[in-house]
DNA sequence: TTTTCAAAACGACATTTGTCGTTTATGTGA
DNA sequence: TCACATAAACGACAAATGTCGTTTTGAAAA
């Protein structure tokens, strides 16, 4: 048994910022990350140092002193990781209870919702 | 603005239990916890005294020495909390697309799809 | 009343996270 | 070559989490 990759909230943030647009400098995942959060510079460094630390990204020497980072992990997969154990604590692992609450909930549009829609009736159709 | 309530991964755990069966004892929420994973007894309580000096359950003097425990925060409103943080972490704030990696996932039983599909037909109708 | 015992309290400790300030190293332009 | 700017490294911290071992306490049984 592999131990899962468990990326934190603030990792999963970065990730998601290298899934987006990697490979990319520190700096770029920082400048993505300030236009949302007031967060510094050095910490993302640190956190990102931190990634790679762990594994969960990939680093090589870019231009300069700099490095390039890229996720080391699939961004499909590491969700469905995040999303399962998600669903374990929060909805006793019952994905359509999950499911139910996220279309209930009016902060879902109406867009959202059609296209969810939509989806079902692709997966119909096979 | 009231800051909002976030339990952590084992602090839901316990919640999830007292939604389920409240009032009851730490002994109850022990048990029904050791039952899936390995976990001491003072750990248990220790949660649930914190969750308590955190207002996110109540308690009263039960029988004997003991106390009886039931949450605080409501059921529903604390899963969407929850709900609404995990989709901005990891879905980017779509919705759309935790739903449908829900779906995608072949862990997803067919007989939850089916739930969903009724759930969205009913939305339909209204 | 004394012993026993279950449950609550307390206090510790190791990790993980989130955040920085400070220092070091290294291309770059003057 | 040298001062400068910039990015990486380091090292610290505090708070939050997860886990316990140990001690205290109050009820109930002996």
């Amino acid at each position: 048994m592999i131990k899962k990759k468990k990326p934190s909230a603030a990792e999963t943030a970065i990730l998601n910022v290298l899934w987006e647009r990697q490979p990319c400098s520190v700096k770029t995942v920082h400048e993505v990350l300030s236009a949302t959060k007031d967060v510094g510079y050095t910490t993302t460094l640190k956190q990102m140092q931190r990634l790679f630390e762990k594994g969960m990204v990939l680093r090589e020497p870019g231009e300069g002193k700099s490095y390039n980072y890229r996720a080391a992990v699939a961004e499909s997969e590491t969700k469905t990781d995040l999303f399962d154990r998600f669903v374990e604590t929060a909805f006793g692992d019952s994905v359509s209870d999950l499911v139910m609450h996220a279309l209930g909930n009016e902060k879902t549009s109406d867009a959202e919702i059609e296209k969810i829609k939509q989806f079902i009736a692709k997966l119909e159709r096979e």
